[in-house]
DNA sequence: TATGGTGTTGTGTCG
DNA sequence: ACGACACAACACCAT
């Protein structure tokens, strides 16, 4: 019996390594290629202009691809759960598939969809390709608990061997017995593309998007990074500069994030690369950057409340401060601190900073300078990221936050030398502060330094055209360690009073490789 | 159960 | 230019 599918799309926006789609096109007759927009999801609050248009921009290249085809892609609007039901019966579908997805929104949703599919006599196919392993099955492996060190996460992996191959795209050949429907009255249907103006952001303040959505720029992007193979094989993370004025890393994230480009493509993409040549190792290789997403993704899954503080078993409680006036000046780059500034101004205009820029305005808003919960920085990065890819944005935020992961919170950035390692005259602040670029380079980490007639020189006063420091970092900085010290005191007799957290981990049946290779050792 | 080594990416100072 | 060290001392993991 030949299928009439839906092949949902919500990540996994590509047609390469996607084998959810791939068993859509096995035995059907008739597929609907579909994306939904979820007013959960795609809604002015959560979802800034940047990374909207990256998401139209990755739709309408996913639409080119399956034109070619001779297929097109559904975009209705509405909840999955009202709209699905009514496209089961009235396009007479049989099987969905979809991409499997670990975030808690997604699981909750799909759970739901899943059971009126059931109601109407639809088979749900998933497949697992947003990651590169099954991390449910990374979970079981470590005893039914998230490995919460990086070292832990690589000894469990090992276990599990290398990821699996990516598969090809379909060809028309794959699509040969299957029949579009409704190719020509498309748009009347209202199946069309969605506009930029859609979720009515303010578009005056659009300039050109330097990393413009789908598949086929990702591929491109992949393809550019990896000509370069000496670079690809010397690349350490920690090594590449914040404040480059191009990225000096391969900006391939918001790509994984809306699966663009497939995490599998890149890990054996890197492996080709790698062969046969001396190349770094995780964690500060590229290979270590894709083992890092799926450290958080494990997490993400393998903790309660993960994208909290409270009740988040293994975050700690800390005493932050409720400080709008504080809160508004880092999101809109008004601390005063020209190197924080610029950075949220690059995140603001481009939807993309370097790694380590979000890390010197994480610990700026949190335990560094502000003391503002790492949850208020999380939900404006998530609004302003082209790869505010829940799960690295919650694990990142607990990072810097020293709440979880890292620990050493005495380890603390400072806005003012941080920067300077990589960008003595300050190049990085002059692009994004234009107000400051006539400042002599002694003072462009510090305007507030300069006397007042250097400040005139420079045609910006300090206070007046350029906002005075909010805090002074030398002092508020050594104040803010020592609450740090206080929330981790309080942390360590929490620990040994509480029970541990009341929802069981689910434990593998039988013993884990990592059991057996235990009892092996000790046997010799 | 105790203990010592380690941790992707700090700063500032000294030599 | 670069390494070592103090800062003050954490959690996690292997043994």
């Amino acid at each position: 019996m030949a299928h009439v599918c839906i092949h949902w799309f919500r990540k996994g926006l590509r047609l390469h390594d996607n084998p959810a789609l791939m068993s859509a096109l096995r035995g059907c007759k008739e597929i609907y290629p579909l994306f939904i927009l979820d007013p959960c999801i795609h809604n002015k609050e959560s979802m800034g202009v940047n990374p909207w248009r990256f998401l139209m921009g990755s739709l309408q290249d996913l639409d080119g691809s399956l034109r070619k085809l001779n297929l097109r892609l559904f975009v209705v609007r509405g909840k999955p759960q009202d709209i699905l039901p009514q496209l089961f019966q009235k396009w007479g579908v049989s099987r969905m598939t979809y991409e499997y997805d670990t975030e808690h929104y997604s699981r909750s949703r799909d759970l739901k969809v899943s059971e009126l599919a059931k109601e109407h006599g639809v088979e749900v196919v998933y497949k697992i390709s947003h990651t590169l392993h099954d991390v449910d099955r990374i979970i079981e492996e470590n005893n039914g608990k998230a490995p919460l060190t990086y070292g832990r996460f690589q000894t469990v992996l090992k276990t599990l061997g290398p990821p699996k191959r990516p598969i090809p795209s379909p060809t028309v050949e794959d699509i040969k017995d299957v029949k579009a429907p409704c190719v020509e009255s498309h748009e009347e249907q209202q199946y069309g593309l969605p506009s930029l103006e859609e979720l009515g952001h303010d578009l005056s303040c659009l300039q050109e998007a330097p990393f413009p959505g789908g598949e086929e720029e990702a591929l491109r992007r992949l393809e550019e990074s990896m000509e370069r193979t000496g670079w690809v094989c010397s690349f350490e993370k920690p090594q590449t500069a914040p404040n480059s004025l191009s990225p000096s890393t391969t900006v391939l994230s918001p790509y994984l994030t809306f699966g663009c480009l497939s995490a599998r493509t890149f890990w054996w993409r890197l492996a080709d690369v790698y062969q046969g040549k001396k190349h770094s190792a995780p964690p500060v290789s590229l290979h270590g950057q894709l083992l890092w997403r799926e450290f958080f993704y494990t997490a993400s899954v393998g903790v309660p409340n993960f994208d909290r503080m409270l009740d988040n078993p293994v975050c700690t409680q800390i005493d932050w401060d409720t400080n709008p006036e504080y809160l508004s000046a880092w999101k809109e780059a008004r601390t005063g601190f020209p190197f924080v500034d610029a950075i949220m101004t690059q995140l603001r205009q481009e939807g993309w900073v370097h790694h380590l820029a979000r890390h010197a305005v994480a610990c700026f808003l949190t335990r560094g300078d502000l003391w503002i919960s790492w949850e208020e920085g999380k939900k404006v990065f998530e609004g302003l990221l082209l790869d505010g890819d829940w799960a690295l944005n919650a694990g990142n935020w607990l990072w810097l936050s020293a709440s979880a992961f890292f620990h050493q919170y005495f380890r603390v950035y400072s806005p003012i030398a941080f920067g300077k390692k990589t960008d003595k005259h300050g190049e990085y602040i002059k692009k994004y502060l234009p107000v400051l670029k006539k400042f002599p380079v002694e003072y462009i980490y510090e305007p507030w330094k300069a006397p007042l007639s250097v400040q005139k020189a420079a045609g910006c006063i300090v206070g007046k055209d350029y906002p005075s420091p909010i805090v002074v970092h030398e002092v508020i900085s050594k104040q803010n360690i020592q609450r740090m010290k206080t929330s981790y005191g309080k942390r360590s007799q929490g620990v040994s009073q509480s029970p541990q957290p009341t929802k069981v981990a689910e434990k593998r049946k039988g013993p884990s490789v990592l059991d057996m290779l235990k009892n092996k050792k000790k046997k010799k």
